[in-house]
DNA sequence: CTCTGTTTCAAACGTATGTTTCATACGACC
DNA sequence: GGTCGTATGAAACATACGTTTGAAACAGAG
């Protein structure tokens, strides 16, 4: 018995789905990809829904419960003042670092363009994996947010948690524009980089005043 | 003669495509919905591709030399001192009075969700559409930024260059899920409302100092 | 070895897709 | 009114898709 066969499939469809979307991946491109036979996806996944989902579950599940750990631990360091950038920390570092992890030997990780795709693809497909791995994970941040940050009020909390979401996601997809935009200046982004950059940014815009324009 | 079926093609087409992807969108369903003839496509555009190409390119070219036109008053409004603020408002008003604009009659504009698919359909089809409408632009404000927040070294202006579309772009896509985390307090965002929650935010983060973590 | 449950394989099924064809209808112009 | 370039129409084309089938290969247990 092989038990890789699932496993070859996930990583050759993580792959593919990144590249080129859910729906531009064929079965026939993944099973070809993995060397397993096309009838493989369907035995050991039931569908093509099946197989997006495990491939969407397999990556966010250990992402989210690293954020947690880290929230966890942000919260309990000082009881008395929450620090926002720990917060910030906590929520963006699992998800960058597994975004700009060096591709492996047979599994390359790519989720920064696999993620994109669950904030695209509409259908329940991805709407399913989205409020089963986020959602909640998102509301223990705000709460959180809103220790560290009393002054601001919460309906501005919960944009400026948008806004946060947008940088962090499109960061990890389009290093490429970034290359773009950058005249080549910025080349290989890693993850601490990233880091440094965007802790700031996102710290100085959360403790922001709401001055009209 | 109906000028009108080009027009009909369009309209149908990016409200398909914003709603199922670009992919997941078949002609069929686009005349159907438009009220034309299969043939009608591929008469008129002459594939898929140049239809998909022309939906974005009628949008995004409007918006785009807006933004130009509000950075050049923005840049010649006071010849010394360049405000940063009305820089970001021209990179950021017009994509989400756009993308904000209630239902019209015949076309109603999705371009929100119909901008994330320029982010994440990999293909050349739309990597095209993004370097003629985007990248000069982009390139423009880069400069201009530059002029507003002189401390700021370049490499991190590109960065938050990349932070602000990510913000802008989740903003307009993910309304719903603004919904959803904010358990339905913010429910219609409009474009003003959106502005004047963005601009601080933005302000605040490009003028921050990298200080290390 | 035989039997049983699991996994692989090649082939086929039915359907949906983008594109093309060719005949018809329309509208302007001489 | 006849003619020509443009536009529409119904139908067919070839291909690619997700899924299913049924037989073969394989494993471990009695």
């Amino acid at each position: 018995m092989q038990p890789e066969t699932k496993t070859r499939i996930l990583d050759a469809a993580e792959l593919l789905f990144a590249q080129h979307g859910l729906s531009d991946t064929s079965l026939r491109a993944i099973t070809d990809a993995a060397a397993v036979n096309l009838a493989a996806v369907n035995y050991h996944f039931g569908s093509k829904e099946a197989l997006i989902h495990a491939v969407f579950a397999r990556r966010l599940k250990p992402v989210n419960e690293r954020r947690l750990a880290m929230l966890d631990e942000a919260l309990s360091a000082k009881p008395g003042k929450v620090q926002l950038r720990s917060i910030l920390r906590a929520f963006v570092l699992p998800l960058l670092e597994t975004a700009f992890l060096p591709p492996q030997e047979n599994c390359q990780v790519q989720l920064g363009a696999l993620i994109i795709r669950l904030y695209t693809e509409p259908a329940q497909v991805v709407e399913r994996s989205f409020n089963e791995q986020m959602a909640s994970t998102a509301q223990r941040f705000v709460s959180a947010l809103h220790q560290a940050v009393p002054h601001i009020e919460n309906e501005t909390l919960y944009w400026r948690m948008n806004f946060c979401v947008g940088s962090l996601v499109h960061t990890m997809h389009s290093s490429t524009i970034l290359k773009v935009v950058s005249k080549g200046t910025i080349n290989n982004p890693t993850a601490a980089r990233a880091l440094e950059q965007m802790l700031p940014f996102l710290e100085a815009g959360f403790t922001a005043r709401n001055q009209p324009s």
